[in-house]
This record gives C-alpha cells, structure tokens and sequence, in this order.
DNA sequence: AGCACGCCGACT
DNA sequence: GTCGGCGTGCTC
C-alpha cells in the first residue's frame, strides 16, 4: 500500500497524506501534479513532495483523484529548494507553492469532468447522486466541479466522483482542466497549387480589375518569393493601412491566397542579427582569471566592481562558456525595468534562446516560459526573484546583479525570502555557481567574501580606465551662517550646477523623498492631518494637489483651512522631492528641469520618454528620488548634487548607513562615465559624519570595515542572526496583550538577551491594524539551529491559545 | 487558506 | 421569527 504526502495550495504546516489508488501506483512519482479532495467539496492541484508506505496512524487518509502529469514537474532539486526555504524562512510549503507556480498550473475546483468514450453504464447500480451527474454529463459533455454543486450536495460531490471514476465511466479531462492556451497567429500565402499549376500572367489579366487586390497579391507572392522560409504576418500586410481586410478576403474567395495559423510564443523574441562580444580590459581579463579559479574549486563569487567597470562583460563571459557547456543560465535583476541595457546586449548574441520571467508577465504567458524553461528550449533567463522556481534541467550558472538591492527581499510579499541566498542555495541543489554582483555590495555579502564563504573579486577600476568621480562635501551650517544659501541649496552647489550647465552637460539632484511637504502643519493650534487607516502623517503632493499616505496609498484632498481650528495659517514643513525640483526649475528657469519618482512616472511609458530626452541631451536638470540611481547610464551626466544628505541618515534602521553608502555610490557611478570628470556634492549638516567622510576617501576597505565595526558593536548581522516576529491585529489591546504573551513564551525558552520587545511598530497602526514586533538576536553558527527550533517550540505553544488565532502572524528570518 | 458550524444582535 | 455578523475548529 503506497501513500503520498502532498503539498496543497493552502498556507497550512506540512504536507498530506493521501493514499495512492492501485492503478495509479505505477505512474505516480515525486513532483508530479496530481488532484485531491481536501475537505468537504475542493478539489486542488497538490504536488507529491514524498512516497512512502506507512499508514497515517490518527486519521484515514482520502485517495488521489488523479495524476496530471505525465512526468515530474517540479524537478527534485527544486523539491529539496521548496524544502529548504520551508525550514529555513519558517514558512508553510503550501505558500512556497502558490508563489511559484503560475496560477493557471494549479487548478481548483474548476476541473472539468465528462464521459469516458465507449463506457457503458449500467444504471440499475448507481445512487441518485451519480444518475444525476451521468445524466448531466451526457447533455453537456463536459462539467466542473462548480456546477455540480447545483444538483448534489457538496458533501456528496467527491464521493460521487471518486465512485464514477471508480466505475471507469467518467474521467478528468486533463486537456479542458489546462487554463492555458496557446496563443496563434494568423498567417498568409499564395496557395499552392496556384504557384504550381496556374499561368500567372492569366491570373493577373483577372485581377486587372481590382487593382488592389493585384497589387496586394504581387506583395504577397513577391515577399514569398523572395525568402519562402519566411512566413507573412496576416497583419503585417494591413499595417500601414493600405490594404484592407477585404482586399485580402476577395483573393482567398478567388482561390488565390489562404491564411494559416501558427502558434505563437506570446513573448516576442529577438530576430535580428546575432553580434559578438567586446574584449575585455587587462583589469577584466585578471577578474576573470580569478572567477574561473574560484569556479575550479566550485566555490561562489561576489564581483564587486565600482561603477562602469564592466562587470557586465564578465558576466556576458561566464555566460557564454556555461552555455558552451551545454548548462543554463538564471540571470536574476532586482527589477525588470532594469533590464535594457544587458538586453540589448545579450539579445545580439543568443537571440531567441534568451527568455523573460517577471509578475508582470500575464498567467499565459507564464506558463510559456515555464515550459520553455522545462523542455530546456531557453538556454538564458533574465528574471526577478520568482524565476528561482521554474523548473530548470541543467542549471549552470546563476548571477544575481545589484545584489545589495532590497528588491530582493521585499517584505510585503509572502513567503519572506531573500532571493540573493536562495540563490545560492538553489545554485547548491543544481550543483551550479553563483556570481552575485554590485558596486557596493550588502554588507553581509562582503563579510561573507571576507571569512572566504565566497571569493572576493574586485574590479576596482572604470572600464578604459576612466577616472571615477571626485566626492565633495558641503558643509550646509557654515554656508547658512555666512548666508551664502538660497532656499535649500549653498551658492556653492548652484555655482557649480552653473558651471555644468554651462558647459553643456546634465546634473542629477537626489533627494530622497517623495512629495512636496512630509507635514501640513496648523501653525495656531498645531493640527497635522493624519491618515484614517495608519498612523501616519500625510505626505502634501503639490503636483497631484492632494495628500497621500506613503503607506496605505490613501489619498484626501489639501486642507484650504485648519479642519480643527479653521486658522488659514498652514505650515509647509519637511522638503519633499517636488520642493526641490520646484527651487531648481525657479533658480534656472532656461534650463529644463524634470522630475524623476514614482508619482511622476505612474503614466504609462513616462520613464520612456523621460529617459530618451535625458539621452537626446533635452533635459539639462534631473531631480528625484533614488529611481535616478538605477540605469541612468549617459555619457553627459559630470554633476551629481545631494542637498539634503543627511535625511538618508537619520532613519531608525540598522542599515540606514549601509542604504545612504549605497544610495550615494550608485548615483554617483551616473556622472563622468565618459569624461572621468564626474564631480559628486554633498550637502550636510555634518560633513564629519563617519560614512560622508569614508565615501569621500572612497576607500573600500575602510568603509566595509567601518560598517562591520559597527555591526559587531550593536549585535547586528552578519555577526548575529536576526528574526523578526510581527504580530496584527484590529484591536490594539489584544495584539498588546497576544505580544506581550508571545514574548513571556519566548523568554523562557531564550536568553534574555536575545529578545527586543514586544515593541509596538515604528507605524504604530498600518491599513488599521494595530502592529507590535519582537526582534530576536540569535547567535550565528552551530547554535543558530538549536534557538530556532526553541523559536519554532514557542510559536507553536503560542498558537494552541485559540483566543488568539485571528492575530496576523508573520515571521521574518534574516530579517 | 477556506469553509462549516454555532452563537449573538437587528431586521422583515 | 430569520438573516448575517465573526469567533472557533478542522482539513490528510
């Protein structure tokens, strides 16, 4: 007797167990898709993680429906990957599964049933229950588990199902149940036997009388002609609006012409020519070298290499020699918006053997990769983080760029998981090697480098060896106290915006904060308009006229009077990046200043057009937020000016330092690309600020050290563990009170030490939930296991106490 | 997660 | 009297 645990589509611990029908005995295997009954009447896809023969001891397990695959669709690498994050994120496999399977593969209740051809049913032995669907079946041929419900109980659905299949007498139609169709295109040709047999002279003399169609005939033969490998679009003949459908439609009526379809992969692919690669740099050659040596010993590498030094053609390198290699490659982006440029690139070399995975692909067209992705049809992949599920056959090689970039481990989405480590450990499973890639690199990743966990390459100059750009700090007090200021800028910066502009060059201004204001303040009686969802200031968008909560994405309009005091005196406090787009544009009103963040671009190809006035040299001044530190590679940027620096500071987050560092090397990397006379300014309150100073000295060493002094003097990662436990709830004292309880659960099993809190959040209330959060400092090393499953024994006791089940949960590990 | 069951308040 | 709110319990 074989039994199955199955993952099923549902954020619960563990897997289930199902036994195996005896038919289905010799077909099924682990990672198979298969469909189960769970609970009164659902049906889901569940995936086979395990097979095995021991019987549940407490309950009778139901049976396996059906198998929908023929072959395992999950690889067993990806199975051991699902595993481990499980174990390792604290998170239920089921969530695991419904993030990386496109939806279209997991089908619910919408499983369509109908006949098995040629059964037949002797009716005398069937309950009502299967007389009614059999009845139903054979009117309508085919029926999903919806519309049964009408006509039997729910609790008799699967019953009467599994009966029927039983029986032989109706089956699942496998084809129907997939949601996903391929996609086909219309295509057009001169038909056969009119090229063979006819006189084409005589056809013409017909078709001399309607000039269009003759002429839309010729452009048909003459483009088949021409190449008859190629096959003519149908919409390409109407694109320009000359012919029309009907031209077309009277010649296939003449028995001339016919259209045919194709399918169609509904991600456009490259078909233009296919270019070599540039050589590299002696710098790039050594990093290289250097690569393929940590890659002999199978050992993972960070490339740490400043801007523009090209890190791109190490990887293009890499690449190539893995595809040689007959292996594929994961090229994951922070995001895809990122992807332009190395596309381009990579588009010229491999043309259609590259492919595309992102959310914003449609469900369909998901599914087309995942199964280019399995039949082994895309040798490369560029990708974000979700593409670390698809179902890989020979994976060789992953590089994850930008890898310092929190898009990899955003917090919003469940399962909480950094892409960056679970690349490695992915790359583990498929015995391939990761490169993982940044001009400034995560602080973790370095000091992972550093105890040789990876191999530290370091690219430390710009590609044609362009000097990297000089740093300049701005001391904000002195300049005020000798007034030399004009609203939120020093004469200095604005001489120097001067100069650039003068020289015909383009500035990039970083301010780090969207909106025009962060308060609107009542100067009588100090009202601010909070948000009715979070505990939050609004922020004021001048350009919008309206109040925005950065948070929950409320929006209310601009107060004209006081709501509480009715006093017309409102204040204008904290600069937004509108503010300082707005002084710019009033200091240089000849110039063209443009803005740059996400309320700015939410129009649809504005970041398009926006990027190609900055390349045409139209823009002469960009302001934004840090959006403008992310692929803004032009040859004309000299100038990058950071008035109020010290906001990036300021911010209560171990890695507010590590952020601003980041954020100010990555923009700075935009100015003198070409030239090698990039300037950058900075504009403090305290221009003796430990990290201003380290990124003007532009010591690498010396700041990584200076972060991981730090790191180890507060506790922080890489040299503990960190896992945060974040409790919600509508009603502020019973989350008080269920934190307050989790964390007596938690002090008795741990170190006191360990534990920070319960605390309530930074935002105390957020789309009106009350939130409260425990920090657990956990040691690194052997011992990190031994606290997490004390952490895990908590939590579980935590759960029994039913009072407290409606409280939202969420468990960050690496937080 | 999703669903059923059961217990309370506010409606025809 | 019943409809529907959500607290509780259960799913192989």
């Amino acid at each position: 007797m074989q039994y199955a645990q199955i993952i099923l589509p549902l954020n619960l611990k563990g897997t289930f167990t199902y036994k195996v029908p005896e038919e289905l005995d010799s077909k099924i295997q682990e990672g198979m898709r298969v469909l189960v009954p769970f609970g009164g009447k659902k049906i889901y896809t569940g995936i086979v993680f395990e097979l095995h023969d021991l019987a549940p001891e407490d309950f009778i397990a139901k049976e396996v429906i059906s198998i929908l695959d023929d072959y395992p669709i999950v690889p067993s690498q990806q199975i051991n990957f699902w595993n481990w994050l499980s174990n390792y994120y604290l998170c239920n496999l089921g969530e695991i599964y419904r993030f990386a399977f496109p939806s279209s593969l997991k089908l619910e209740s919408e499983t369509y049933l109908k006949l098995k051809p040629n059964a037949v049913i002797e009716f005398e032995n069937l309950d009502v229950n299967e007389m009614y669907l059999i009845q139903a079946l054979e009117v309508r041929q085919l029926i999903n588990l919806t519309d049964i419900e009408a006509f039997i109980p729910k609790k008799e659905i699967i019953k009467t199902i599994n009966s029927l299949i039983d029986l032989q007498y109706i089956e699942i139609d496998e084809k129907v149940a997939e949601k996903y169709k391929a996609k086909e295109v219309a295509y057009v040709k001169v038909k056969d036997e009119v090229l063979v047999n006819q006189n084409l002279t005589e056809i013409l003399l017909q078709l001399n009388r309607a000039k269009k169609q003759k002429e839309l005939f010729l452009n048909i033969i003459e483009k088949q002609t021409e190449n008859p490998d190629l096959h003519i679009r149908k919409s390409e003949l109407f694109e320009d609006g000359y012919f029309g459908s009907s031209h077309f439609k009277a010649l296939a009526d003449k028995n001339l012409v016919e259209e045919y379809y194709l399918q169609k992969d509904r991600i456009e692919s490259y078909e233009g020519e296919i270019e070599e690669i540039e050589e590299l740099s002696e710098a790039q050659k050594e990093a290289r070298i250097e690569v393929d040596e940590a890659f002999e010993e199978k050992k993972n590498v960070l490339l740490h290499g400043v801007t523009s030094s090209g890190k791109t053609h190490i990887y293009l390198e890499k690449i190539e020699e893995c595809i040689n290699e007959g292996k594929n490659v994961l090229f994951l982006l922070p995001e895809i918006s990122l992807t332009k440029q190395i596309t381009q690139r990579l588009e010229k070399k491999y043309g259609r053997q590259l492919g595309f995975y992102h959310q914003k692909l449609t469900d369909f067209e998901k599914v087309e990769v995942w199964r280019r992705i399995k039949n082994n049809d895309i040798k490369i992949l560029i990708a974000t983080r979700n593409a670390l599920f698809l179902p890989y056959q020979n994976l060789g090689l992953i590089i994850v760029d930008e890898e310092h970039d929190s898009a990899y481990r955003p917090r919003e989405v469940s399962p909480f998981f950094n892409a960056k480590d679970a690349a490695l450990v992915l790359a583990g499973f498929y015995d391939a090697r990761v490169i993982l890639g940044s001009a400034t690199p995560s602080v973790e990743s370095y000091y992972l480098a550093r105890k040789e966990k990876l191999q530290y390459v370091f690219l430390n100059e710009r590609f044609g060896s362009v000097k990297l750009p000089e740093f300049e700090l701005i001391n904000f007090k002195e300049a005020q106290d000798s007034k030399k200021v004009s609203g939120n800028f020093s004469l200095q910066l604005i001489d120097e915006i001067k100069k650039t502009l003068d020289e015909k060059n383009q500035t990039i201004i970083l301010h780090n904060r969207r909106g025009y204001a962060s308060v609107i303040e009542c100067e009588t009686c100090g009202y601010v308009n909070y948000c009715s969802n979070c505990d939050v200031v609004l922020t004021y968008h001048k350009a919008a006229n309206e109040m925005k909560c950065h948070y929950c994405g409320q929006r209310a309009s601009k107060p004209k009077t006081c709501p509480k005091c009715h006093s017309e005196n409102l204040n204008e406090r904290g600069v937004g990046v509108e503010q300082i787009h707005e002084e710019i544009s009033k200091i240089f009103p000849e110039n063209e200043v443009d803005r740059m963040d996400v309320d700015s671009m939410r129009k649809k190809f504005a970041y398009e057009k926006l990027y190609e006035k900055i390349e045409d040299r139209e823009t002469d001044i960009v302001v934004g937020t840090q959006m403008i530190s992310k692929g803004l590679d032009f040859d004309h940027i000299e100038l990058v000016a950071i008035p109020k620096a010290d906001s990036m500071l300021y911010v209560q987050d171990f890695r507010a330092e590590e952020r601003a560092y980041q954020l100010i090397t990555q923009v700075s990397g935009r100015a003198g690309r070409v030239s090698g006379n990039g300037k950058i300014l900075i504009q403090t309150y305290n221009p003796d600020h430990s990290v201003f100073q380290l990124i003007k000295m532009n010591n690498v060493t010396k700041i990584y050290k200076y972060f991981l002094t730090e790191r180890q003097k507060f506790h922080y990662p890489p040299f503990t563990k960190l896992i945060m436990i974040e409790l919600k709830h509508i009603k502020d004292d019973k989350v008080n009170r269920a934190s307050q309880f989790l964390g007596s659960i938690l002090r008795k099993y741990l170190p006191e030490d360990c534990i920070l809190g319960p605390e309530r959040a930074q935002i105390a209330r957020l789309n009106n939930l009350y939130q409260f959060q425990i920090l657990l400092k956990l040691p690194r090393g052997k011992n990190y296991e031994k606290f997490k499953n004390l952490v895990l024994l908590s939590l579980k006791e935590f759960d029994e106490i039913t009072a407290y089940q409606s409280i939202k949960k969420e468990v960050f590990v690496d937080f």
